[in-house]
DNA sequence: GAAAATTGTCTATTATCCTAAACACTTCCC
DNA sequence: GGGAAGTGTTTAGGATAATAGACAATTTTC
């Protein structure tokens, strides 16, 4: 239910290799209160925890977003790319199976033709990629573009897009989304 | 410097067209905590802040990621990409200006025998990607192994991690990670 | 229009957090 | 062994935040 802001921060610390009274004295505050945030034994103010992380330094945005697990799998085959595409768009999902990831990296092939209509859709988040072979037109909001292999692109996902292969040759792109959308 | 708490939980509360007071007897608190919190008059604990989050309802990492502005650049021609790397490995970088980004996106390119040496730096965060060409050694942890093309990768940062290349030619992978790390 | 309800703000008291300093424990070094 | 320097923990007192309730201003209701 509550999140263990003690044990958070104690990992924290303890990734960057730092002694209680070390952060402390980074970060302006005693070494108590670095001791007594981490038993759980108090609720430290937004302002106080902030200073704290400077001391590292680390956002509080980040502070809250990182989660503290185990790696499952690491290395992907070839073989073991989840493929979830149709016909005319194919998409290679990397760490298809695993929950809780941040991101959707995935290898896209679009056949010339191929069209992902126009995406209402407005998803929250991010998304970029990069182009590696073929031609691609890319639509987002007002904007549209035909991006070539080493082109690039990154935007909000809530911003209605498309994509479009008016090219003669597959177009494949390599991207990757946050939060997953897979 | 510090970040405007109280600014950001009244445009929070204004977004779900809450009152003080509705938003109080949700959270179980009283409403002149948040005219307080909201007037930056004090700082709230991390706790008292959960439980008033806790009655819109809204993460605390959802509150501090959360940042109100205009999406800028959206296309990056090849030549845009910023090139960070060294003589043998490089980096090219898509929407490196862009600041708060979720994410980094880059291509990366080995030259044979090129090694990022042990990474003891635990940042955190996670990264993936997909090998384009040639073959690299990819150390995570304790495990080892060689991926060749198509083949991918996905792990948490924090873990010290190593990229070598072990092959006669040019290594290309296409990776992202998030947090942004350039 | 006036009463009632709803808004955000403010103040005195209570509850909580933060500090400074001491405590207990381990590790290192001669 | 015995300091000396490191570690995390604990405690009394001063600083800060949260509450309950009152206040003033606006909107709603009839």
């Amino acid at each position: 239910m509550s999140i263990d802001v003690g044990g958070h921060l104690k990992a924290v610390r303890m990734m960057y290799g730092l002694s209680q009274r070390e952060l402390a004295k980074r970060a302006g505050v005693t070494n108590g209160t670095i001791s007594l945030i981490e038993q759980n034994r108090v609720s430290p103010s937004v302002s106080s925890l902030k200073k704290v992380l400077d001391g590292v330094p680390m956002s509080l945005a980040d502070f809250f977003t990182l989660d503290l697990q185990e790696t499952p799998q690491v290395f992907y085959a070839r073989e073991e790319l989840a493929d979830i595409g149709d016909r005319d768009v194919s998409l290679r999902l990397v760490a298809a199976k695993r929950t809780n990831r941040a991101m959707t990296i995935m290898h896209e092939r679009y056949r010339p033709k191929a069209d992902t209509g126009a995406d209402m859709l407005s998803h929250k988040g991010e998304e970029g990629g990069i182009i590696l072979t073929g031609h691609i037109e890319l639509t987002v909001g007002g904007q549209s573009r035909v991006l070539g292999p080493g082109d690039a692109y990154y935007f909000a996902s809530a911003v209605p897009h498309r994509f479009r292969n008016v090219g003669e040759e597959p177009c494949e792109i390599v991207s990757a989304s946050t939060p997953p959308t897979f």
